[in-house]
DNA sequence: CTTGATAGTTGTGCTCTACAACCTTTAGGG
DNA sequence: CCCTAAAGGTTGTAGAGCACAACTATCAAG
């Protein structure tokens, strides 16, 4: 890898973050107004349904105190349900609702669209080159923590 | 495209946003601490000289009075010049300083080394998948909107 | 029963940002 | 020439999103 590649992947990271975080937020759902973290709470929980404040926080990388006011939130707007766990009542049992559901799968339609578009503007060479490049930058940005 | 591949598109980028953010940003410059916003100003400003603020708020994609105050920050920690246009003395001229590019090239060493532990750690398939992917994404996101 | 750990809540403050109202400088008709 | 409108910036203000610290409640183990 060249200096000159690094300073090019620099470059492009950067926009890709900058972008990306417009791309994919910009009115997701009609009318609600959901934030990165509210909607990747639903995500987590629609895929994994009854963990803890404490391991949604993990997976969001939040401090607890941030996914108490977020779940608070979700649970007032009546998107998740919080019930204590029976066998150690200091924890709650997250479960999201029909209409956090909805409201999810409702967001993914949107973005599918928008990776439709996406997708239709990039030559298979591209595409396929984002598939294998994308899980493997995850892959060695989260290892070197 | 599959609906499973845009699905997995969605989870991969929303993963890269959040992940790359952190890894971007993690201790960039040892003791000082930059945010995303002026590393961004600091690398346009390396780059592309004489800028006015509009110009400079148009790349970072902020309104003007966010840039007023970043720049205003920037400049008070000696990292930048404003001056007047003496033709148009509505607009400034920024030009970064020595110290200003000092830091930048520093932040830029950090993240080359982190570049190339990461590349370390990829096949040359899959770096080579990002560099054709990651500009194509770049290109198609930008266009839609 | 006490002590310490775990899960969550609340008070507080910081950073980053947009919006609106404002000032200054410039450009273009009348 | 003015006068008006536009362009570039600044300041007041407010809101989102987050972390840190101090607190409460529950549990587990000696």
């Amino acid at each position: 890898m060249t200096k000159h590649d690094a300073d090019h992947l620099h470059h492009l990271l950067m926009d890709v973050v900058r972008t990306a975080e417009f791309a994919l937020m910009a009115e997701v759902v009609p009318g609600r107004s959901l934030s990165m973290s509210q909607l990747f709470a639903l995500h987590e929980l629609d895929h994994h349904a009854g963990m803890s404040q404490r391991e949604l926080g993990e997976r969001l990388v939040l401090e607890k105190s941030s996914v108490s006011r977020l779940v608070a939130d979700l649970e007032s707007e009546g998107l998740l349900t919080r019930e204590r766990d029976p066998g150690n009542r200091r924890l709650y049992r997250l479960e999201i609702t029909d209409a956090g559901r909805r409201l999810h799968r409702g967001a993914a339609e949107v973005l599918h669209g928008r990776y439709e578009g996406w997708a239709a503007g990039m030559t298979a060479k591209e595409r396929e080159g984002l598939a294998v490049g994308l899980p493997a930058l995850l892959r060695v940005m989260r290892a070197e923590r």
